[in-house]
DNA sequence: CAGTGGTCTAGACCACTAT
DNA sequence: TAGTGGTCTAGACCACTGT
């Protein structure tokens, strides 16, 4: 699957620490008996670290080693770019999503904007409205804009499914970062239609643009969540200064 | 300050992008010629690269070179552990902290959970209450708790201005990473007397475990929003599959 | 094809931690 | 002092992009 040499480092030791091979607390080998362990070099078996370093698997102290954290204090980080749907198969959820509606629009002036689009630009987009359920009430509202000239085919089963894989696998595209904003609104008619809002006078929402390898905008998502549902956990490191 | 070649390279492409030296869309210099440019290596140039991406600066694209972003469309991530301090700064928000109050007291069960001490463990801890005002409206309450064994004198003074600044200028600990997570609340009776919180029935809660370099947690804040001033942005990277 | 970034190597020297 | 991680080097080969 992978090829790489780091990676394959870095998923190997990634998997002793959620076995409980290595615990927390505990240190991994050195670097230098890393690199023998798989025949590698150094600077090789520094990149599989520093992965776990960001992740949150381990610690680098100078001088002494790599420390296992106890990654079960963290929880779940949901940063980092995951689809829905492959968090809540983490999560084992009694989840389901519904199609409420898919259709191609015309660009408008608001959607351009977001887009990063010129006013002069034309273009459809597909508009993707999907519930999810979680344990039987509608909890979280997801509205997607999708470039057709990027998705052409789109279809009702595929939007059940996750998006994310039919992009990746089917089409080939290689989704590389996004800009994420979480605020709280009050909810439109279509929220109070399509969830099951109880009393809560207030929505979180997760806005969301997403790029490709190529640095092209391919879609915006809109994420509504009931407040009470709403859980959003980061793992994130201070950067030298 | 920083003595690191590839910090220096960084932080000089970083200026030259914010500076508008180099425009989001355009290519910096191949990594053979920044190697030059720089009288370096072309590790010590990807590492610089490297940080340049995760960070949002630029995005590397195989066989084609480096392309600035547009930053400007991320307005500001919050995310990467910056104070409040850090933050109103560059937003340059007419801001203002007040101390409510800051005490020390005894570690109870539930701080013990938080910061995953021993039931039998005891000790004490700094119980600092703040109120962040933004323009001229009493917006969020900070409650931080922090182990006195590592912060002996802390005091009203210090509170006001940045704790971030004095742990890491004065007392020279080194805040490493943190857990955030991001909840929506009811408010408590505390809340609605601190806060201008209007006609709001829920806040936005941001609770932050902060670690320093040797793994020890040390703070605990509980960072509470009126829910209309909340956001949050984040700039995440898809990690390959 | 030439030019770009991606991976990997073997080795050097430095800074920090322990004993 | 020995062992650890942090930085830097010079070079190799590969994979991808454009012409």
């Amino acid at each position: 699957m992978v090829k790489n040499k780091f990676q394959m480092i870095y998923e190997q030791i990634a998997k002793e620490i959620q076995n409980g091979t290595i615990k927390a607390g505990e240190f991994l080998p050195s670097e230098h008996e890393l690199r023998q362990q798989y025949h590698t070099s150094r600077e090789t078996v520094r990149k599989a670290l520093k992965l776990l370093s960001e992740q949150g698997y381990i610690q680098k102290m100078q001088g002494k080693g790599s420390i296992v954290l106890d990654m079960s204090k963290f929880n779940f980080p949901i940063s980092g770019l995951v689809s829905y749907k492959e968090v809540s198969e983490k999560l084992g959820h009694r989840s389901k999503t519904t199609v409420i509606s898919l259709r191609e629009i015309e660009l408008d002036s608001s959607l351009k904007a977001e887009f990063y689009l010129d006013e002069s630009a034309n273009g459809t987009v597909w508009e993707l409205v999907r519930v999810r359920d979680i344990d039987e009430e509608a909890i979280i509202l997801d509205k997607d804009y999708l470039l057709t000239s990027m998705v052409p085919d789109l279809t009702e089963e595929i939007s059940e499914n996750s998006l994310y894989e039919y992009i990746e696998s089917e089409l080939g595209l290689a989704i590389s970062f996004a800009k994420k904003e979480i605020t709280v609104e009050i909810p439109t008619k279509e929220d109070r239609t399509l969830l099951d809002l109880e009393d809560y006078s207030l929505v979180v929402v997760v806005k969301s643009h997403v790029y490709l390898e190529d640095t092209t905008q391919f879609q915006l998502t809109e994420s509504r969540h009931r407040p009470d549902k709403f859980r959003f956990v980061d793992f994130a490191r201070r950067r030298q200064r």
